[in-house]
DNA sequence: GTGATCCCTGTCCGATCGGTCAGAACCGAC
DNA sequence: GTCGGTTCTGACCGATCGGACAGGGATCAC
């Protein structure tokens, strides 16, 4: 037995990964995550030291591209901003979907923030996403196009990943106002 | 004490909806939703057989719009079934905000269905967002248009009503490149 | 009065949860 | 060999969960 500690350490994190988005952080206990990983709880907590201790790390890297994206931003506005903010979120949704699923069913119990550095980044998100627009139905439009863009990441819809990055892209353009047709 | 039936009955629905809504399905105990309505878990218990008896009595009028927009939607197509959906969906989804909410947060898990006679609806919602059209691009379109109307209709956007009403449908529609501009 | 019925509650139950801990099993260094 | 450190585990703990159950009051008909 004894695997190359590191080993065992990325399966746990495998299994918790699939297991929280499948179903859910709460809908998931350390006995289920540890058996599918093939150990003992006991080993899983060896370990992390708490099963908020895995969320963090799950959600650790996709923070930190949450947090680049959102300093990306801070400087950019009008269009510049709406089609940076739609390609950027775009590419971190597809590249982290199960992450990102997770994170939406973790984020309304307002838990100790799991990961940091990306508090407050929703408002942001939508501010860049309307362009800096004070008018209402650029917010609106915007929690569309970003609700839109969460969800279809989310959910795993049997399409070429090329066109569905692409398709994503010019349907948020297209529900913020910007598109090109 | 002893209200009458029915006052504590509607009374227990009104804290469950809330705190379903807040914390979800998991998160909430029948003890916090009975402190919260002012009586006793087993007096929760008595009003209802059981937990999942709460959720299906929650999600029941819902289901029952849900499936009248579905049948209304059968036998439409093209734009008309676009803008049917479109319209339909954001006013049930805007009437029952919170119990969205809950059906979002509690749908992942496959837990046997608490309201009848919404499965697969919605695929069919997809399809109908679509026009009925089979290009991948268009189902994509359609997913996002959907998944931004239930975020935004979930979320609590400090918007007056009617325009958030609109300002929904428009972007849904632009999403799905069927918009007037 | 005395039942019968309805509403409500205190108390208990088994299961499961996240987490602790002492120690077994394994390892390379010596 | 054996020693020290790392990895792993069975057994256990307190808390909390959803739910069962017997009985206490209140209200009615008779």
């Amino acid at each position: 037995m004894a695997r190359s500690s590191t080993a065992l350490h990325g399966q746990l994190l495998d299994s918790a990964l699939r297991l929280f988005a499948q179903h859910g952080f709460r809908g998931t206990s350390l006995q289920t995550i540890a058996s599918d990983a093939g150990c003992s709880k006991a080993s899983l907590l060896y370990h992390f030291s708490s099963k908020e201790a895995i969320l963090t790390e799950l959600l650790t890297p996709v923070g930190r591209e949450a947090a680049e994206l959102d300093a990306r931003l801070t400087d950019l506005d009008g269009t510049d901003a709406a089609v940076t903010a739609v390609t950027g979120f775009v590419d971190v949704a597809l590249r982290f979907r199960r992450e990102l699923k997770v994170l939406f069913d973790t984020l309304p119990e307002s838990r100790p923030m799991a990961v940091s550095g990306i508090e407050g980044i929703d408002d942001r998100l939508v501010d860049a996403l309307a362009g800096r627009s004070p008018d209402p139905r650029q917010r609106v439009a915007a929690y569309m196009a970003l609700g839109g863009m969460f969800v279809t990441s989310a959910a795993d819809l049997h399409v070429n990943e090329e066109l569905l990055r692409e398709e994503m892209i010019r349907s948020a353009l297209r529900t913020l106002g910007r598109g090109s047709d």
